[in-house]
DNA sequence: CCGAGATCGTTTGTATAGCAACAAGGTTGC
DNA sequence: GCAACCTTGTTGCTATACAAACGATCTCGG
């Protein structure tokens, strides 16, 4: 007999990560409805190392070189963040936190961590570390 | 003192959630150029369960109506799947595979298991089920 | 039988996300 | 010092995703 493999869909990462995902977007877009996730993580680099030329802070927070101006761009529109020329560099774009971003971002903490909560909330704690854990090593 | 609350982008689940999605689109396409992840669920939920509305096929899949109706119609335009009336319902579009569509699932089965199993590789077998299951449970 | 409400599919608008190509500006080797 | 190469930002293209609004159709209660 030819072996016959089966394919569950609902048993693939790729699937299961899809829809884990969808979950925790609508948790956080409850919580956040300011900005979206990504934006959020924007936000929290920029917080957390300070002014950044925009390719730089893309590939901090995982987003190519294409996808990160989108992002900055929406970001300034809502006038959380600012851009600037860098004058070592005429290449550079420097994005930087407004005030208004500074505010957004120090006020929403504690939501953001209560949304991550949130969506592991099914798991126990041990198994939140080990979950995290698990996924880390996957990066 | 004020409370500062930590907020660290590389411990939140969303972060992590995005990255890992990110590689495994990336061994995804690499293995099977032809379709995307999205449109190779959507040929393995029909070649599981058989001709779906569309809507149906769109719950069946975890997409809401106007995401599966823009992967049925570029499936469509591949000549993966083919859409036609329901005699009974005429709200209906009753979605199949093709012969292209089956030949495909059937052709990239293995191939699709391979791409699971290569996101999965820096796990152990018993930590894949671990993750699996724990995942499993955020949905 | 009929009207209220639900379902189905479509369209529009916004936001990632990645690829490819490009121009302008830096850097490096020789 | 300059040619080859790399980086930076931009643009265009394709593909999810979801919300909101809409018309057509179906179902069900009374």
């Amino acid at each position: 007999m030819k072996p016959v493999p089966t394919y569950r869909l609902d048993d693939q990462i790729g699937y299961v990560l899809r829809r884990v995902t969808q979950r925790h977007l609508a948790i956080f877009s409850e919580a956040i409805p300011e900005v979206t996730t990504t934006q959020f993580a924007v936000l929290a680099r920029l917080a957390e190392v300070g002014p950044q030329s925009q390719n730089h802070l893309g590939r901090a927070t995982a987003m190519d070189a294409a996808t990160i101006k989108g992002v900055v761009d929406r970001l300034a529109k809502l006038d959380f963040v600012a851009t600037s020329a860098d004058p070592d560099d005429r290449r550079r774009l420097t994005v930087s936190l407004t005030d208004a971003g500074t505010a957004l971002f120090r006020g929403r903490t504690q939501t953001a961590l209560a949304v991550s909560d949130l969506t592991l909330e099914p798991l126990s704690d041990a198994e939140r570390l080990m979950l995290m854990a698990l996924l880390s090593r996957l990066t």
